[in-house]
DNA sequence: TCGCCTTGGGTGACAATGTCACTGAAGGGG
DNA sequence: CCCCTTCAGTGACATTGTCACCCAAGGCGA
């Protein structure tokens, strides 16, 4: 598989000189994935940069006694700096990633991606906002589960999911998994939801009926 | 003020050439702030580089009802990234920092940033690990948040803030603040811990009286 | 077509945590 | 010594999480 000028899609290496282009497009490694498969998790480190060239990848955290919750989404164009944490900072974290379509990412060996980074301007702010972001969102994470409430979350959460579509393919379950809660809980505020003519469901599909409505709520935080 | 050496005190600076340090000396501003003042905010974002010389910074971020909770904290010879994180991703974040101590801090403007990035690997790799050891911060804070149980996190946030000491100065309050919950909450589990007498409370002040049972409720994750 | 069987979803009881509206106690400064 | 601020205690209630179930939908093989 080759992708001819891959360098053309990230921030950090559009601005690149030809030369340096050309160079990475030799020691780069392009990998696919398939839909459902493991990019990074706590026993599977890669040591190398990541950068997604296409498709979108979930970053997810698992606890001890299984509840998962969605920590942010690296979308085509986008690194994905948490591998590279963890490479530097040598600790443990529980955090893995997960390919939600069929992926092309290309890789970057560390000696190349540390050349770049020193010779590099352009790259090397690409990384240190790649990294900025993340921190970023993970503000938000942490804002949102200490302070906020799941309902104003759940409102927040299909409004994003259906984009500018009316419905959603998501089970109970799939949502507990982004906001880190339980399924019985997300049945409840669903049900909810329904009974003020929010929305509609059916099995695995939600209906928004009143996205206003819906806004209101996630604006009311 | 004048600090003879401080790059000795940085792993990102140690290693650098005299004649590099010697520079660093030259353009680096010495920054000395009082216990309790901001370091960094809201509306109070700097565009430097800030390294911690002497002292504790707090970070913390604050909800739209007021409530707290503590993401990290700074110790002297580590970077606080999350200024830098800001300067670069140009998004809004409510954190802000509090210096906990007396600090003395160094501060080294972005073209003197940005050259020594590029031009040292040591300096350049120290950057990208502080990145890193926050963002596995933030993924253990959304962690004990998400999934944690107060009674187990107060327990920790206990022993640790005791340090080898048997007594620890801190109203419910300040806890409170710790963990992002709220003053009648820690007040109840305190009782509960007085009632099985493994602390002993006064006004501001508490007593680890039995700190293996402690432990042993800490690690009960 | 019928009857599994897996998966998704509903429910009630209860536990844990957060919120509200108070109360009184402790201790410092006039 | 009194007042006043800060700290802590309390009960009632709301929200969220957990547990142990139940039933329903729909795929699939017999």
């Amino acid at each position: 598989m080759k992708i001819p000028d891959w360098t053309e899609r990230f921030e950090g290496t559009r601005a690149l000189p030809r030369k340096v282009r050309d160079r990475l497009i030799q020691v780069a490694r392009i990998v696919q994935l398939k839909k459902g498969e493991q990019v990074f998790g706590p026993t599977n480190i890669p040591d190398s940069l990541f950068f997604l060239y296409d498709g979108r990848i979930r970053v997810s955290q698992t606890s001890d006694n299984g509840r998962e919750i969605v920590l942010y989404r690296v979308d085509a164009g986008e690194s994905c700096v948490l591998t590279t944490a963890c490479m530097l900072a040598e600790e443990a974290y529980n955090a893995e990633g997960i390919a939600e379509t069929d992926i092309t990412a290309v890789v970057l060996p560390k000696p190349a991606f540390d050349r770049l980074a020193a010779e590099e301007d352009a790259f090397r702010n690409f990384v240190f906002g790649a990294y900025s972001r993340r921190l970023i969102d993970l503000l938000r994470v942490v804002d949102d589960v200490a302070f906020g409430r799941i309902d104003v979350r759940l409102a927040e959460r299909l409004l994003h999911l259906a984009g500018d579509r009316k419905e959603i393919s998501a089970t109970h379950q799939q949502l507990a998994s982004e906001l880190g809660t339980a399924r019985e809980v997300i049945s409840r505020v669903l049900q909810d939801f329904q009974k003020r003519e929010m929305i509609a469901q059916s099995r695995g599909r939600i209906a928004l009926l009143n996205k206003s409505a819906l806004m209101n709520l996630a604006n009311s935080a």
